[in-house]
DNA sequence: ATATCTCGGATAATAAATATCCGGACTTAC
DNA sequence: GTAAGTCCGGATATTTATTATCCGAGATAT
């Protein structure tokens, strides 16, 4: 069991554009870039984030990524399910209608017993991960992030803008 | 991010474990008949809860498995653990580190916002697993599995131990 | 208008994780 | 003592995830 690597990627790339100026995008190999990421596969995941309705793109020069919505009303949540897709991690597989004890489909409760343990754990993982926003992320980042790094960051922000 | 499917395979065979009669066993490759499952990919995953100290194997003739503790200190998070392990879902990559803003590595907190939320995440998701433990499983499947069931069941471990 | 820049998707190669199989070591019952 | 029966660990195959490359459609600044 293991998220991708998107994941984290995706969170970044959404805190970073969280700090853009309104009305200006920054393009997926500049944000390949900056993270240090292959900007091919990083753009599939950009490609996922603006199907969710979290990023917008807009084409053209000048062009590139940007949030759809404010920071305030993205969950990290969001972002995991629109990269990592929203289905449970632990899907049954019905064993218990291959063994002798079989019976007819109809004769069992849904959900068992060991698939409710399993989706009562994921809900609230779910539910732990929704609890965050962006915006809870950036206040967080201008708290403990290293000075240095912020001052470098913004600088690069700019000059990426031209 | 999904679980493997020794995950299922485990906790179904452990629960079926505890309706063993003490000091006896089950072999692997009634087991996997029982579940329906490849035998030899079940043997593998029966080891994992065996060096987990879950299982307990007994060799030789008349050998196979059987629990090694009381089903009521098992939770079905050592389940999960012995078979999918125990690192973290979400691993940080460490990619604010590459970027331009890189500092040293001393000057950052650890760990950082993104990495405690999702550590969070994942700490309230092993709790919830481990709140359950297998005696409350076998409650629940004597509570609502279909009476037949139960009866093949019981009927197929009777001759399984010859 | 047009030349240029960007995303979007499809395709292919590579790496990694997962699932499967097999032969050897060990234990037990007789 | 011995032979049958079992687990154990490593080798193999299959699937999935990651990385890389390419071209077309649409948008925009000039
Ligand atoms: S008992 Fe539950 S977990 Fe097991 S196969 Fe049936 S539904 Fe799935
Ligand atoms: S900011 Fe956090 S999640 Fe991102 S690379 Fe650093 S430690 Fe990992």
């Amino acid at each position: 069991m293991k998220l991708s690597d998107g994941v984290e990627w995706g969170v970044h790339v959404v805190t970073l554009l969280a700090y853009l100026p309104e009305d200006r995008a920054l393009t997926s190999a500049r944000l390949a870039e900056y993270h240090g990421v292959p900007a091919a596969y990083l753009a599939k995941h950009l490609q996922a984030l603006s199907r969710a309705e979290i990023l917008e793109s807009v084409q053209g020069p000048r062009g590139g990524y940007r949030l759809a919505r404010p920071p305030a009303t993205v969950t990290v949540l969001d972002v995991v399910e629109a990269i990592e897709g929203t289905e449970p991690a632990f899907r049954c597989t019905e064993i218990r209608r291959r063994g002798p004890g079989a019976r007819p489909a109809r004769e069992y409760p849904l959900p068992c017993a060991i698939d409710r343990v399993m989706r009562s754990a994921d809900t609230v993982w779910r539910a732990s991960l929704g609890a965050v926003t962006i915006a809870d992320l950036t206040s967080a980042v201008g708290r403990d992030a290293p000075p240095k790094s912020l001052v470098a960051g913004a600088e690069w922000m700019r000059e990426a803008l031209r």
